[in-house]
DNA sequence: CGAAGCATTGAAGTGCGTCAACAATCGTGG
DNA sequence: CCACGATTGTTGACGCACTTCAATGCTTCG
């Protein structure tokens, strides 16, 4: 069930089979939500954090004018709100960009479980350290690469992310956005995401067809993105 | 010494004199360290975090092709580095903006405070939070603002951080940064910058000059940057 | 006093946005 | 299972916010 989030937190370091055991009974829900449900309001008082175990979700803000920025992308595995278990609100939305089923942990059981084992404390305490890491690469996505270097930047990403999991093959991996949905991810219109997709299919970089990815020559891919996984963390076995 | 620290912590929770005492007793050393120093480089394992206690620092990436962007801003009270408490290591570059004096705090004495003070421990993992949503501020101003209200947005983000300890009046504050600085803050050109710059006073919002912010009219400023403050969590007295 | 960095201005170029139309696909109810 | 509206994808023409290049004056500081 949140074999997935397993997979992310082994891949960075140990995991006890009491730790194992104390982070499958913080879970005592799960819930199956539909593509586009707004799940987390900005603002709103959290008393619990949602553990994404299939499907994509998205933190997002809405602007007056009507446009929508996505500021990080949640991938089985991912909680999406563990800022909540501090800060008790978010200041963005979330919302499923597909049907997505996701664990609730109440925060007074995830309290529990840190204050006994306290390692695991230390160890959210990263996974929001790292997820700060990957909203500092969007922001240089942003301020400076050109759109298709950003969109590239961005199909590495995830591919990487998606491999932890155990969600992305060699050459490629499931992609449901839509176009709108990933022009709000890359701060484009719809019309240049378009654009930018037929360029990179041009050069033979990647397809993107029938929500799947593939992706034809990774290390081209990665030249053009100046792709650097660093950030994320992925090779830590000291926490 | 650590004056703007504890009344930035103040700001959103109580702290008993304990606790203060304990974050006093961390920083076992201070540095007066002289503007445009490179204090963390990114990747390099640390043992121990930096309070800033007087000046301005920043969190930067180098391009290849010269370019830089800062991916968040450090002013005094602020840890310049908290990640890397949990990390070892950052993923961008440290600077001194400024001259500044900073407080030296070893990560195993950081630890001994947070393992007898857990409480503490919740408090900083809070401030990454925090520091996590002005990065996704940053995010909104970088794809969706424009330039003269991604520049107004940043003015009055630092005038509420600085007012928070008491570095700015009710129309101002100290602004050491060169344009040069502002543009790599901003992901603008120079020369845009500067008329932007122009721009701003020329409707009677700012002046800027001998590195002196004066904020003629706060609320056409913030409505210029839709300013909403929310995301620094000023007003959080639940922790 | 000279050099290096900083601020300012103008002219010209461009990457991406905007507007508008249409084609393809999806989803839903009849 | 088809009909039909809604969403998604695609294309073209045009505009503009910001960049680039280049030159010049202004500080600052050894």
């Amino acid at each position: 069930m949140i074999t997935a989030h397993l997979r992310k937190l082994r891949r960075r370091t140990h995991i006890s089979a009491d730790e194992e055991q104390a982070i499958r009974s913080a879970v005592t829900e799960t819930r199956n939500v539909p593509a586009g449900r707004l799940l987390i309001r900005c603002g709103e008082t959290l008393n619990h954090s949602m553990l994404l175990i299939e499907g994509w979700m998205a933190g997002v803000k809405d602007l007056q004018g009507g446009s929508r920025q996505g500021t990080e992308l949640q991938l089985p595995g991912d909680f999406a709100d563990l800022q909540g278990f501090t800060l008790k609100s978010l200041d963005r939305d979330v919302v499923a960009l597909t049907n997505a089923k996701v664990g609730l942990v109440p925060h007074d059981r995830l309290r529990e479980v840190t204050d006994r084992l306290p390692r695991l404390g230390w160890i959210y305490w990263s996974m929001t350290n790292i997820d700060a890491a990957i909203t500092r690469e969007l922001v240089i996505s942003l301020a400076q690469r050109s759109a298709i270097s950003r969109m590239a930047h961005l199909f590495c990403e995830i591919s990487y992310r998606l491999e932890v999991v155990g969600g992305a093959s060699k050459n490629g991996c499931d992609f449901p956005l839509t176009q709108r949905e990933l022009s709000e991810c890359l701060g484009l219109t719809v019309v240049h995401v378009n654009r930018t997709l037929q360029e990179l299919r041009r050069r033979g970089l990647v397809e993107l067809e029938n929500r799947q990815l593939t992706i034809r020559d990774r290390a081209g891919l990665e030249a053009l993105a100046e792709f650097d996984p660093s950030y994320l963390y992925l090779d830590q076995h000291r926490l």
